[in-house]
Formats: C-alpha cells, structure tokens, sequence
DNA sequence: ATAGGGTTAG
C-alpha cells in the first residue's frame, strides 16, 4: 500500500509501521487487536506529544467508532483543550448529549469551541430549548459567542419558531460581523429562520441583501415562500435563479414543485418535474415523489397519482401512501383510499396514526361499522398500545371532522352522535 | 498531523 512520504518521515507513525498498523487516516483499517492497553503503543516522547493522540481520538471518532475514540482519550497522558473538544464533539454530534455534558462540566478551561460544539449538539438532537440556555449560560460565564455560535442559534430559533430570539440574534449579528454583509452560511440561516417563524418579509429582505448568493441561499428562500403558500413569488425566484449563474439542484426542485402543489398548478407541476430530469439531469428522489403525489392528490387526480406511484423507479415509503390515503380522505374516495392503505400497512404495521387516518375516511363518510373493523385490526395487531391517543379520540375527531368539514350526505348512527 | 457551521415531500 502506498503512503505519502511525509508521513513515513515521521517518527510516530514510522512506530506504527513498526508495529504493523496501519494510521487510520489513510486506510481506514484499525487496530485490530490492540484494544487493550493503549500506552504500550507509545514510546516517552510520543507521551509528551498531544497532537497525535487527539487525532487518534478525532480519527476514530469520525469514523464512528467512538468506544475506541474514549479509549484514546482517557488514555492520553496529556490532554490539552483540543483533545477535550475533539471528544466532546464526537459526543455532540452522535447525539450523546448526556456524555457530552459529563466531559463539558470537567473541562475547567473551556473556549468557544467548547461551548459551540454543545449547542450545536444540542441543536442537532432537537433539544432546541436546551442550547439556548447553554447560550445564556455562555454569556452569563464571560464567552464571547462567534458566528458558529450564531449559525446553530439561528437553526435552533428556526426549529421553535420563536421569531423574537431569531430577530434578537439577527441584531446582534449585524454589530459582530462588518456592516458588509453576512457570509453566505449565516445569510441562509436567516432566510431559513425567517421563512420557518412565518416571516417571509423578513426572509425576502436578507435574501435581498445578500452580495453573495449560492444554491442553499435561493433554495431557502424558494422553499420558504413555497411552503407558505406563495406560489407565484416562488416560482417568480425559480425563473430568477435560472437565469443567474447558480444552478438549481434537487432541493430546489423539492421547493418548486412544494409551491406547484400548493397552489394547485398540476400542469405546471409536471412540467418542472419534466424539466428536473431532462433539462438538469436531476433524477427525482423520494421527495419529488411525495411533492408529484400530493400535488396530484390535492388537486383531486386520484387515480392518477396511484397509476403515478406505481410508475415510480424507486420503492415507494410509507409517506407515500400516507399523502395518498391523506388525499382520499378529503375528497371522500374511500375504495382508493382502502387500497393506498393496504400498500401502506405493508410498509408499517406498526404505525396507529394510519389506521386512525383510515377510520377517518370511513366515518367522514358514515360508514361506522367499518370504523369498527379499523379498530379490530388495530386490536389484532396491537398497534393500539403504542398509540398516542386511543381510538375513542380518533373516532371523536372523525366526527367533528365530519359535522363540519365533511361534504358527505350519509348521517351518522344515533349512537355515535350522542357521544358528541 | 488534532476541535466548531446549511437547505429536502405529509
């Protein structure tokens, strides 16, 4: 196997060689085997010596094996503070919080790596509230917060929503970085922001600002206005963005066909789904799938967006289904709808919210005693267990479902009505 | 030679 001369001048990984490993960065092999006391790897200078052993610890850490990764670590004779953010990070980044927040309280010294791997891990694992605090707490201990702090901020305001912390951030940021504009990352992280806490004004505006523009930049703002219903606007960037020099990629084609679908333009639709494969050479993903099978369903081509799915080059998911068995249940097509949801009881079992989707149709369009079979089957297979509210719920909210959204003439039984 | 950052269908 060949290896870069600069690394066979080098003592330390010539004492691998020596010991017939292989360094985990140019193979990928590991250890095999000497998992057991670490130090006897390493002559006294290599002990002196940091660097190597935190990336060892990063090395297998990137690779997933983070027991191995710990071993190192706790192993080294000398940490310094990267070794600690090394270890910190894997933690962080594979969700292991708990971990991640043992070794943070231990590390005496920390520096604004330290805090923004912790946010950023607790951004990662959704505890959006969580890194919010580690923010305070980091302003509270005299950290001053940099514009990777900012970026994970933003994504965690954007994940709850809460517009006022987003727009807090936005103002600081405008006084931490040079009046000349953000850079790209945190520019998409504020149209993304901005769009998912419901203003689109705001997202507009720093799209507008922005000098620099890549691919991520126009997707957000094209999704974002997509899925806030404004078609028109979205479709209007799409038409801007081709003109430009970015090329569109398939999240862009996600967002434009989001915005077809909501607006009911099915011709449109497909002609961008057209556009996608042969004007880009963007094979459609399951994504662009879902978008085609929800623009069809809403649009009420039911039979169509099944012919659809069963044309499709990819195993159709679960999410799939769900959209179609969504659709049949508004415009009251329970034969379709059954069908979509035997296809789709052959993907989960194990999921009650289907079958309570299920028994939606059927009581929206009175038909109870099949309600009642939904519910035998749900027994049958004790799905019921796992569910998050119980079938009586279900059937409450099919009823309500039913007096005042339902289209349908059938007329419930007495029974069910004086349960309402 | 070791640490931190982004968008995707219901």
């Amino acid at each position: 196997m060949r290896k870069p001369p600069i690394l066979n001048a080098n003592p330390w990984f010539s004492h691998h060689q020596r010991l017939q490993l292989q360094p985990i960065s140019l193979t990928g092999a590991h250890f095999q085997g000497r998992h057991g006391n670490f130090s006897e790897l390493f002559d006294d200078s290599a002990k002196r010596d940091v660097v190597p052993w935190s990336a060892l610890t990063s090395g297998y850490a990137k690779r997933g094996e983070l027991d191995v990764a710990r071993r190192y670590f706790d192993d080294m004779p000398v940490k310094d503070l990267v070794s600690w953010n090394v270890m910190i990070t894997a933690y962080a980044k594979r969700g292991e919080m708990e971990s991640a927040r043992k070794l943070f309280n231990e590390v005496l010294k920390k520096d604004v790596v330290t805090w923004n791997a912790m946010i950023a891990g607790y951004v990662l694992s959704g505890e959006c509230k969580k890194a919010l605090e580690m923010f305070e707490e980091m302003k509270t201990v005299g950290e001053r917060p940099d514009e990777v702090t900012m970026l994970s901020l933003l994504n965690a305001c954007a994940d709850l929503g809460d517009l006022q912390v987003g727009m807090k951030i936005h103002w600081s940021l405008s006084e931490m970085v040079s009046s000349s504009g953000f850079n790209v990352l945190l520019g998409n992280a504020l149209i993304d922001m901005y769009a998912k806490c419901g203003s689109i004004g705001r997202a507009l505006k720093v799209f507008r600002d922005m000098r620099e523009k890549d691919v991520s930049t126009w997707n957000s703002v094209i999704g974002g206005l997509a899925i806030h219903g404004h078609a028109e606007e979205s479709i209007n960037l799409f038409t801007q963005m081709r003109r430009s020099k970015v090329r569109p990629n398939e999240i862009t084609f996600v967002g434009v066909l989001v915005a077809c679908s909501h607006a009911g333009r099915v011709n449109e639709g497909r002609q961008y789904f057209k556009l996608m494969r042969d004007g880009y050479n963007i094979e459609p993903n399951i994504r662009h799938y879902g978008c085609m099978v929800d623009m069809l369903g809403r649009a009420g081509l039911l039979d169509e967006a099944f012919k659809f799915i069963d044309s499709m080059l990819i195993e159709p998911n679960a999410i799939i289904w769900r959209t179609l068995l969504g659709a049949c249940r508004i415009h009251g097509n329970v034969e379709l709808g059954r069908r979509a949801n035997v296809r789709l009881l052959k993907i989960r079992q194990d999921e009650s919210g289907d079958y309570v989707l299920l028994s939606n149709i059927y009581a929206s369009k009175g038909e109870w005693d099949r309600v009642e079979k939904v519910r035998k089957m749900m027994d049958d297979t004790g799905v019921r267990k796992d569910a998050g509210y119980s079938l009586i719920e279900a059937e409450e909210k099919a009823l309500i479902d039913f007096l005042f959204n339902s289209k349908s003439k059938v007329s419930l039984k007495p029974t069910n009505l004086v349960q309402c």
